[in-house]
Order: C-alpha cells, then structure tokens, then sequence
DNA sequence: CTGAAAGCGCTTACAG
DNA sequence: CTGAAAGCGCTTACAG
C-alpha cells in the first residue's frame, strides 16, 4: 500500500502541487492564496490522512527536525532522566531525538557521530569521551550545533552544559570533616572523564584546604564496565584493610555496588561511619539508613541544553560558544 | 560548509555517479567494475572523508534502517533497560533507534506513530496504550512491521512480545498463601493496559484458587501519574486501616512509594509480614530486609522483539503474527 | 491568485 | 566494463 504524496492531493484538489505545499506550510496567507482553495485542500488532506513525507522535505530542505543525543549508556538512571527531560522539552518546540550510548567506546563514539552525520541530524547534544575531539571540531566546522553535557572536552571551544562537579565533590568532603571525620575515602573509577577527574580534584582539595595529607591508599578506581562483584569486592577489601570513617562514592552505580559491600561485610552507616553518594538515586532514600547524595539539578541542565540548541538553531551565523556550569545539591539525609 | 555529495566525488575520480554509487554498496564485483577503479575511488572516498546522504537514500529506496520505539517513559528503569538492549542489538544490525515516551497520552501516542510514519521508519516496537488500535491497524495494513510489547492489545492481530504476568502474579500470590499469609493485599494502578490487568488477573485467581475469598478493600489503584506523595499517603492509609500480612506492588514505582510509606508507619518486613514488587529495581536487593520480585526476562524480550522485526523486514510478503509469552521469574530475597 | 520547473543526493533499470 | 537519465517527494525562486 502506498502512502499518498503531495501529487495525490493535488491532482484530487484540482490545484498544483505548489498550491498544496503552502498550504501544508502555513504559506498559503502569505502566497495570497485564496480561502475556498485553502478550505477544499485542507478538507481533502485531512479526509484522506496525508502526512508529508519528512524524509523528501529534509533533503530538500537540509534540515531533519531530529536532534542527535550521544550519551555513555541510556539504562543509566542519570542519562535516562536527563534524555527525558530533552525528549520532553524537544518535543514541545517540535524536535525529535536520536539517541544512542557509547558504552565509553572512542570508536563506537566515532561511529554514532559519524551515523548521525550522515543523517543530517539539525544538531549535537553529546555526554562525550576523551578521544573525539577532532569528531566534534569537525561537526563544529561544519557549522553544526554542538552542545556537551555532563562532562567537557577542556581542548575545545565548545557549548557546555554541566553541574560544578568540583564545588559539589569538595561540600561533600567539607561536610564530612565539620562532622570530624579524618580518614576520608573515594571510590571512584578509572576513566579519563572531565567530571570524574573534577570529582577527584575536589575531593583532593578539600582534604589539602583542611589540612589533611591526601592518602593514595584511602582513593579506589574501580575499572569502567568491570562487573559489580568485582567492585562490591574492592570495595569490601578496601574496608577491611583500612580504618575509614566517611567515604564518597563518584557514581550513584558505584554507590549502588559499594552500598553492597557495606551491608556484606556488615559494615553500619552511623555516627560513626558517613556515606555520600554522587548522583541521587531511588534506592538512596529508602535505604535504611538513608544516603545524602549530590543531586544534580537534571531539570535546569536538560532546560539549559536545549535552550542553547535552539538559539544556536536561530542563529544561522557562526555559533556563540557558552559554557554553564551549574550548583549541584548537597542532600543531607537523616 | 557543505558537505561532499555523490557528484565530488565522482568528479574528482573522473568516474560517473553511477560507478561511485555501485562501489559504496558493495556491488563493484557484481557489476564488474575493474579493479583499478575500486581502488581509485575508495580511496578519494577515504582522504575525502564523505559520507553517504542517508536521507537521500532514504527517499530513494523507501527504507530508513530506523527503528521507532514508542515507550510509557524513558525514564523509567524498566523501559531504559529495555531500550538499550534493543538500541544494542539493534545497532549490531546496522538500524539505529528513534525514541519517544507517550507518557500514557492516547493523544501522545497517536502523534508518535504519525511522526514515525512520516519519518518512514522501518519497523515500529511500541509498549502501546489501550485507544491507538486504529492507528496501528493502519500501520499494519500498510504492511509495516509492528511489535507490540510489555502490553498487548488483544483486539488486534499483531506481533507481541511480553512477559507472563498473569503466572506471574499468580504464583508471587501463592507463595504468600504457601507462607500461610490471608490477609493479601495488592497495590496497583488504574491504567486500563493488559499488563496491569493481568497482573490483577493473576492476584484474583489465585486467591479464588486457594479458597480465599477476593477482599475489595486489600486492593489500592493509585492514579497514574499522580505524584509520589500522594501514593504514599493511599498506601499509609491502606496500612492503617487494615490488617494485612503481604502486599504485592504491581509496578516498581509503586513499590518504591510503597516502601516509603511502609518506612514511614514503622511497618516492619519481617516473618509476619512479606512484600513483593513487580519488576525488579537496584533499591530492592540494598533494601533492608532484600525485597523479593518478579524479574522480567528483558535479554529474552529485547532479543524476541529484534529477531521478530528482522524476520519481518525480510519477509516482504504479509508479516506473519508471532505472540511470544515469556516466563517472569520470582526472586525470593532473604 | 496560481503553476511549471529546477533541484536536494541518492539508486537502479536500461543501454551500449 | 561504464554512464546517462529517470525518479523518490518535497520546497521555492520565478513567471505570469
């Protein structure tokens, strides 16, 4: 069964295709076509269930109406959140998105940038990994709109978006030692991500600005995709060997997995032992004790993002380039 | 900057369109060009970086290797996980995906399916909602490939692929009754999709079974959509006026609240009290105590609804209609 | 007030 | 072994 097209309602219209296109565009006024035509197509369009076809109106056009969104991996609550709110917020200004998740692969990242090139996609929302930066440049010479989120390329010139990472790493370990904790631990993992990195570096800080020697031996990366029982393991050895009274985990699936190991090796969260977790989670209030968590603000940075799509949409010269950065929220529970 | 077309590279290899063409589909043997010309033109392709317009292709061949999937909400754990099995296995087959959440919106949902069809996507899977029958009656009579899953639709004649929530629900009942729990309560919602009913289906029956009369006031239907407090607040109350020594949660949101609320009565889990929750959640097994729940097979279905909507792309002919129940599995905890 | 025609970048039947 | 040309379904500058 064939799908109608623009001819089908034409020649049933009596009228010429170019007639019918304005009128589908809302040109019709400005074309000064007049109201009994405009009456007899739309009444036939709608009798017969035509709907343009996108495909032909992008390659005539250039544009796909499509905003591409690169992340690491949808199923994870954080980027799923967020790719809601962006479906959400696209979808009321008329975008759809293409999403796809690099699983932290520079190659597969090459591949999806590459794909969605190729697809037209009208602009780049990307949660990116070091290694593509040329990708991005190139998109970027092209004209492309291209905003990063969750963690920056620092060798680019680039639109960002993302929570202060740094500010929000650092409170958390300030707040431990207002509540006198001394051997203060990080687990985190091992890629080569702006955010982590800026995590750590908060972490760090924190402990130099109060006076406390920063301790190798108290900081876990655990490896990127490594299953979670081999965390929940390092986690338990790490507690076993040293004396710990507060720790800050990077990722809320690193808390999820170390959360495990603590109930394991029946170590208790209270007074005496403070647990944060980077990046909320459902499981954290209703955890017995409850977890503090760093919240990031998903409905501003998902706002933030396509705001800046959009005005780089409007724009149609060289792109502005701006770079958000955005408080994130120390929850305290309990 | 505009990008490289068919014709530049053509020109710079001083071959026509068509030869460039045969080569980047791999039919250069097939339509016996020579050698030297492969060789020549992959390589100007390579150096130069060009990428086919898929759009152009697109409206060329009528085929878009994008697969649209319509969902309840991307934000949801059970829908996230899905989606990026299926982007995972679908990307292996070279089809991206193209997503959008109708939010339980019989409006929402009749939109997507235009947009998609507008799009010319090649397939769709769609966890559909009770009011869009026609519309996907339409895009079966066009000959579209269409997986429903998660909820059928039982009016229609069309691929399913879901999970076995009436034996499921069935046995989480009795093995309460086998722990000699009475008193059963079920806390579910009032969308009116198979999946929910069938759950309730299975709660009915086995209660009838095991000569247990059905008790209207043990079952909660919360609003869909309704904000978390107030489910908490339907299940304090539900807690508060009854006697009651097991719950089922239907959904694990409602589970999630339902913990909440729980937590808040100082309702306690223990041998005189059991919980189950329909699907699993990374906050049950961290729970304290472990909350049991019905895992639904997602490898299984995503694999199911891919292999299904790759046998129907290749069957040109009438797509034939496979409903695959799955089996769920209860995961007792403690 | 309306239409004929070019062109977006491809694929492919046909011709040689 | 290779190419000219039609056509997929639109939009839009131009003409009348």
């Amino acid at each position: 069964m064939k799908s109608l097209s623009i001819k089908d309602i034409a020649v049933k219209a009596n009228v010429s295709i170019t007639t019918v296109s304005f009128i589908i565009n809302g040109k019709a006024k400005e074309k000064s076509i007049s109201e009994a035509v405009i009456e007899k197509v739309e009444k036939i369009i709608a009798e017969s269930g035509y709907k343009p076809n996108q495909i032909a109106r992008s390659l005539r056009t250039g544009n796909s109406n499509i905003i591409g969104l690169i992340i690491e991996d949808i199923s994870n609550s954080f980027f799923s959140r967020i790719a809601r709110l962006i479906e959400d917020k696209a979808y009321k200004r008329g975008y759809k998105i293409i999403y796809s998740s690099t699983e932290n692969s520079v190659d597969k990242a090459k591949e999806l940038i590459n794909m969605f090139k190729s697809r037209k996609v009208d602009a780049y929302i990307i949660s990116p990994i070091k290694g593509i930066e040329e990708d991005i440049q190139m998109l970027l010479d092209d004209g492309n709109p291209v905003i990063l989120f969750d963690r920056n390329l620092p060798d680019l010139n680039v639109s960002y978006v993302g929570a202060d990472h740094f500010n929000a790493s650092y409170q958390s370990i300030q707040n431990f030692i207002d509540q006198g904790k001394k051997n203060i631990a990080l687990v985190t993992t091992d890629i080569n991500v702006e955010q982590i990195i800026e995590r750590f570096e908060g972490y760090r800080k924190a402990l130099e600005d109060n006076g406390i020697t920063y301790n190798d031996e108290l900081v876990v990366k655990v490896h990127f995709n490594q299953d979670e029982q081999t965390t929940i393991n390092q986690v338990k050895d790490l507690f076993n060997s040293k004396n710990i009274d507060a720790v800050l985990f990077a990722t809320n699936y690193l808390a999820i997995g170390g959360l495990k190991a603590l109930k394991q090796i029946n170590k208790k969260i209270d007074d005496d032992f403070a647990v944060i977790a980077y990046d909320d989670h459902e499981a954290f209030e209703l955890h017995t004790p409850s977890i503090s968590a760093v919240q990031q603000p998903l409905e501003e940075i998902a706002e933030t993002i396509i705001k800046l799509i959009l005005s780089q949409l409007a724009s149609k010269s060289k792109s502005p380039v701006d770079q958000v950065i955005i408080p994130a929220r120390l929850v305290i529970r309990d």
